[in-house]
Order: structure tokens, then C-alpha cells, then sequence
DNA sequence: CAAAATATTTAAAGCGCTTTGGCTGGCGAT
DNA sequence: ATCGCCAGCCAAAGCGCTTTAAATATTTTG
């Protein structure tokens, strides 16, 4: 059904019916619930392509999501785009999802732009002096950036966490629980969330005249197996930390199984702290979560940041909107105080924590 | 940059340009090479819209994504979309995206269908006796399924991986290596892979004669935190398991944490059985992988799949398709012999095990 | 060299919608 | 009764492309 057979049936023009249907006031009240009846009933609904040609709008927001070489799909990408999609189902927009090899990138945002396919993008993982705000900008396509680009002093729209706060305030806790070699798991540094959450980590150590200590800062995609690989390795280091603070809840299950690989417990041997994107599916909530984190919901984000792009598009004499979110720290069971690790060789063995749950079946030491 | 004001450049007629671009043959060579060159100076691509309104096809494939009451975005269905992807951006296709609450699921694909804004869908996660099959027939929309449902005998185009088979043969290696009470952790039962794979569960065991204990199976959101309280539950039960088959690795976390909780040890005392979709940032993989698992690759089911669909689109007289792929057992670190526990009471007291490896701290007892 | 055949190009219609610019008929004011 | 106004409706243009039908160039053929 199309407007012309659906105006034909109502004896009415298609001028009429298209009015009636978009709450145009030239139709009076009688016409447009006759038209609005009928539409329902033979389930009419104007043709996308044919509205978007017509208004030169789209109605359609596009993803791009880089891939880089080690083809990882980073799992905050699809918790954004869930909380993003319940604000354009919202608001009548569609989701165009584009997945951008790192050596094609540039062409995908132009196609994007040359195409008209969508009134306006999303940008995710900005890295530090990222070439894509300098290319929207020219193409004119409207964007919101999830998460910023601290080398870029122009005008844009973003919407970010407070990456070095966060980790300065974790890697503070952890100073004042007595830890001085902390260890960082974290992204990809050229990234530019991974680069302020490095800064947030070494402004803690040097404000607290702590040397960082490079051999025990790990950076990397953050997969479960880097973090566990990052862990094993700075656990053989000769300077061996008393704490990790990782970029990430699935880095953190990595590192959380090398040091029960060394026969260590977290939270009493070693402590943990973590961000965490509070993936659906990997909540760290509870009375005591499970991790010592600080947090932030990326859905959330993600429905802001739609909702930050629909706006601009629909105000465009706007100037550029930002948005900072804070990422409190809650303290879980990941932390504890620093352990010397020199002064305890073999002291405690084999006496049984209070903190074990569950039947107890004898010591385990891997 | 337009048709128009392209073929104005050039001096040429619209029609012309249109037909150089889209290597029709009634272009000379000469000015078919004159064309594309000019078109790639100006950066110029055809107007979607346009284009989709002259042709009748859109050029897009939709992806309706349930999403359940939990509101948990289940990671494959990333993975999936990240294979998928592939295929379409090579076929000049791109990619809709609609998350589906699952009250207004028939009226998203409604939505979609008379809106005429994609080709075909690729359908996500069905369940037992799925209403969405029937309804995509009656709309004449092309799709293609990501599982099956078992109960619909109609005919219809799908990929699926052999649920049953996989937990048939993976059950089986468990009770050949001597376990009798396994617990089962699956996904929600009423969505047909996660049916099938209780059917492989419970055939198997009756095979052998072994009586199925409800009280050991589990069925819930594939999250951390149900593997969890699954296992921890299953481990305070009277007939306490000796081994674990989960349903998705990352239930299988939570799963080996409540072993953790409880003082046992992954692959000694307790065995661990889980289908691995083979999420990229969870590879489980090395030369002895950390899971037993049976194993498919969840991304590139998409990229076939979503071949598959576009095969569909372009013969559309082309019988229903179907494909499926098999998903092989290997043998990782979590599994091992059935342990005897009422034998076994406090019998081996602090004695190290040869599979430590890091440095090892003295006992662990949580 | 003219006619026929082929190669190359073009004008114009049409895809399904929105929107500009009328047109019509009823009403109050004159 | 006449005029102007306004509410309510419609015809037609136009969005940027593809494609049919037709025109024009170029070759080939007899």
C-alpha cells in the first residue's frame, strides 16, 4: 500500500493524506481521523526511501565502528549501540551500522557523507589527534564523539567520562591503602581513553613521588587474554606488584586468573581495582560487588549521545555540545591493603581465611 | 555533488553518466573511462534514496535484536553482526539495526516491511514455535534465520550451528571420563538453540542410563552473575556435581568463579564443558585451551548467513537455503577424571600440585 | 554510394513522497 | 447582494536516480 492506493480509497488527494497523516493543521480534525483510521487499518507506512528523497532528510543516524588488526570487537561497542538504538526508535530514526577497517576508515565516512544515507554519525574510539573530526567537519555531516580528542582544539560535539579523573582517583586509593607498585593493564594507548586514564595513573603516582615504573604498565586490546598474559608477566617481574588497575571488567577476568594461576587471592595478595562499562551481562553489583571499580554505564552513554546527535541535527545553529560524565569509584572485594612481599615468605600456610564460602576442600595452589 | 550537475560537467546526458557508472554496455569505453574518472574526482556516489527509489531495493539488511525483559545485550549477537558486516560491505550492502523489545517485536518487523527500508533481515534468536516465521512469510520479506525452530515445519532459510549433537557429544566425554551428577548451565529455554541443547544433555544421559536431575539444571540469561549463582547453588546441593557443561563462555566465568568461591579447583576437582562462540576478546585458544569446549565461530556464522541472504535476494527463485555447521569438541584444561567426593574427605592437605605455575604464595583457600 | 545494421547518446517518464501555490466554497462584514 | 477572508482541499513540481523509448552517429554491407 502506497499513499496514492490509500488516497485513492479515501477519495481524497494525496496532498490531503500526507498532510492529515504528518499533523499538518491545514486538514480538519473529521479528514485526518478518517485518513489516520484508515492508514492504521491497511497498515500503511510511507515509503523511507521516498520520505528521505523528498525532505533531503534520511532518518537514519550511522555507526562506524573501527576495526583494527587484530579484528576484536570490542563488546562496550554493542552496549552503546543498545542504549543508543532505544533513543532513535524513540524518535523515528534508524540505525546504520558500518564496520570501518583502520586502512578504509576514511573512505567509509565519505561514502557515508556522499551517499546521504544518514543525517548524521556517531564516532566511536577516538584516538589522540584523530584525523575523523577534521573530515566531518569538512564533509559537513553532523557528529557527536563518544569520548574526545585531547589533541584537537576545535569545536565539536562529544560526549565523555572523566577518564583521568577515574584513574587518578583509583590509583589514589590504591596509594593509600599502602600500594606503591601498581600495575596498569590498560586499552590501546593511541586511543584516546586509554591515554587519559595512563595520565589520571601516572599524575596519582608522581603527586604521591612515586616513580612509574614502566616494566609494569601493559597496554593492549582489552581481551581477556592480554589481561591475562599482562598479569602473568608483571607477576614474575622483580619488582612484583601488589596491585593492578585494569582498563576494563574482561581484561580484569584475565588477570584475575593469572593471579590464581600464582596461587595468589585477590583482594587479600593482590588487590584489583577496575573500570567498569557495567555490561548487561557482567554486572558488578551486589552488596559488595565483586570488584573495586569505578563506573560508568556505557548504554547510557550511548542513549546520551543519541540523544545529543538528534538534537543537533534538529538545532543546527546550536553551537557544539559536551557532555562529561563522572565515574564514581565503589569499593568491592578486589581491594585490600598492600602486602609486603618480602616479609612474608611462607608465614601463613595452610591457615584458612575467614572469608571462604562454599564447602572447603582443602588447600588449592594453582 | 549529483547526477546532474556531473553529467553538466562533463557534457553528457544523465542517462549516460548512470549507465557508465553502472557498466552498462552501451557506453563506449572512451567515455566510460572519462566518466569514472570524473566521478572519482568529485568524490561522486549515487544518493541512496534516490537510488533505492529507481531500482525498488534498498540496498540494506535489517537486524531485529530481541531484547528480552532482563534487557542484557548478549554478546554474540556483536560478533555475529561484526561476520555479517563483512559480507554486506563487500556487496555494497548496508547494514539496519533494530533493537526489538520483545512486546513490539511484530510490529518492528512490520515497521520494516512496509516501510521498504531494507531487502531482506537476518531474524536472531529463535525461539520454540516463533511467531516471526509465519509473519515474515506473509510479508514477502526475504530472510534468513540465525538458529532454527525446530517446532515449525515450514520451509525457510537458515544457518544454525547442531546444538543437540554438541551437547550430545560433549555430555557423553564427561560421563566417559566418569561424571554422572553434571549440571547443566544453559541459556533460556524457551529459545530453540538453548532446547536443543538440553535435549543432547538429557539424551545422552539417558543413553547411559543415568537419571536426569532437575535440581542440577540451570536455564537463565547466559551472564556472569547466573553461571554464577548457578553453580554456587548447584554446589550446595545434596548430590553435589562433579562436573559443569555451560551453555556460553561467558557464563562459564561465573561458573568457574563459584568453583573458586568454594575452594576447588577447575579441571581436579571439578570438570567444565562449555560451548565457546569464539568472542574475540575471549579467545580460548593456546595449546591447551583453557575450556574443554565445543566450539563454532559465531561471527562467521554471520558472514554466512548474511551471504546466504543476499544469495536469496538476488535469485529469489532459489529454493529455501539451509546450512549447518558443526561444532567440534576439544579438549582444554577444565576437564578431568570424576572425582569421588564422599571418598575424598580431607586426604590431601597442602600438597602442591605440578601444574602451578608463578610464583606460588602459599595455600589459597577461597 | 545508399541502405541496413549497429553503436552511442539523449529526452522523458517514473519511483513514492513532501510541499508550494493555487482553487473552492462558506462565512461574516459591508 | 458583494466582497474579502479563511478553512479545507487539490494539482503539480520536485527530490536524484534508473530505465524505456527514441534519436543520432558510425559502420558495415550489397
Amino acid at each position: 500500500m502506497n499513499l496514492k492506493q490509500l488516497s485513492d480509497q479515501l477519495g481524497l488527494s494525496q496532498t490531503t493524506v500526507s498532510r492529515a497523516l504528518n499533523n499538518y493543521p491545514e486538514v480538519s480534525e473529521e479528514t485526518r481521523e478518517r485518513v489516520k483510521l484508515a492508514a492504521r487499518k491497511f497498515s500503511y507506512r510511507p515509503n523511507t526511501r521516498a520520505t528521505g528523497l523528498a525532505t533531503g532528510r534520511s532518518m537514519a543516524i550511522g555507526h562506524v565502528i573501527p576495526m583494527n588488526s587484530t579484528d576484536v570487537f570490542n563488546p562496550i561497542f554493542g552496549e552503546f549501540i543498545a542504549g543508543a538504538s532505544k533513543a532513535y526508535s524513540q524518535q523515528g530514526y534508524e540505525l546504520m551500522l558500518t564496520m570501518a577497517p583502520e586502512d578504509s576508515e576514511e573512505s567509509a565516512y565519505r561514502d557515508i557523507a556522499s551517499k546521504r544515507s544518514v543525517d548524521g554519525v556517531i564516532v566511536h574510539a577516538p584516538r589522540v589527534n584523530d584525523s575523523r573530526i577534521a573530515l566531518l567537519q569538512q564533509l559537513k555531516l553532523p557528529f557527536v564523539i563518544h569520548g574526545r580528542d585531547s589533541a584537537n582544539e576545535s569545536e565539536y560535539s562529544w560526549i565523555d567520562m572523566n577518564n583521568r579523573r577515574a584513574f587518578y582517583r583509583a590509583t589514589r586509593l590504591l596509594i593509600d591503602m599502602g600500594h606503591k607498585d601498581i600495575c596498569l593493564v590498560n586499552g590501546i594507548e593511541t586511543l584516546n581513553f586509554a591515554w587519559r586514564r595512563r595520565l589520571g595513573y601516572t599524575d596519582a603516582l608522581n603527586d604521591s613521588d612515586i616513580a612509574v615504573n614502566t616494566s609494569l604498565t601493559y597496554s593492549g586490546d582489552l581481551t581477556e587474554a592480554n589481561g591475562f598474559h599482562a598479569a602473568s608477566n608483571a607477576l614474575t617481574q622483580t619488582t612484583k606488584p601488589t596491585a593492578f588497575l585494569v582498563s576494563s571488567y574482561v581484561g580484569a577476568l584475565g588477570v584475575r586468573r593469572a593471579i590464581h594461576n600464582a596461587g595468589l587471592t585477590m583482594g587479600r595478595d593482590i588487590s584489583v581495582v577496575i573500570h567498569d562499562d557495567e555490561l548487561s551481562y557482567f554486572q558488578n553489583d551486589g552488596d559488595i560487588p565483586q570488584f573495586t571499580a569505578t563506573r560508568s554505564s556505557v548504554r547510557d552513554a550511548g542513549e546520551r549521545a543519541a540523544n545529543m546527535l538528534l538534537d543537533i541535527i534538529d538545532n543546527p545553529k546550536k553551537g557544539p555540545l559536551t557532555e562529561l560524565l563522572d565515574a564514581p569509584l565503589t569499593i568491592g572485594e578486589s581491594t585490600g591493603p598492600a602486602r609486603n612481599w618480602s616479609e612474608e615468605l611462607s608465614s601463613d600456610h595452610c591457615t584458612t581465611q575467614g572469608t571462604t564460602q562454599g564447602t572447603t576442600q582443602g588447600p588449592v595452589n594453582n
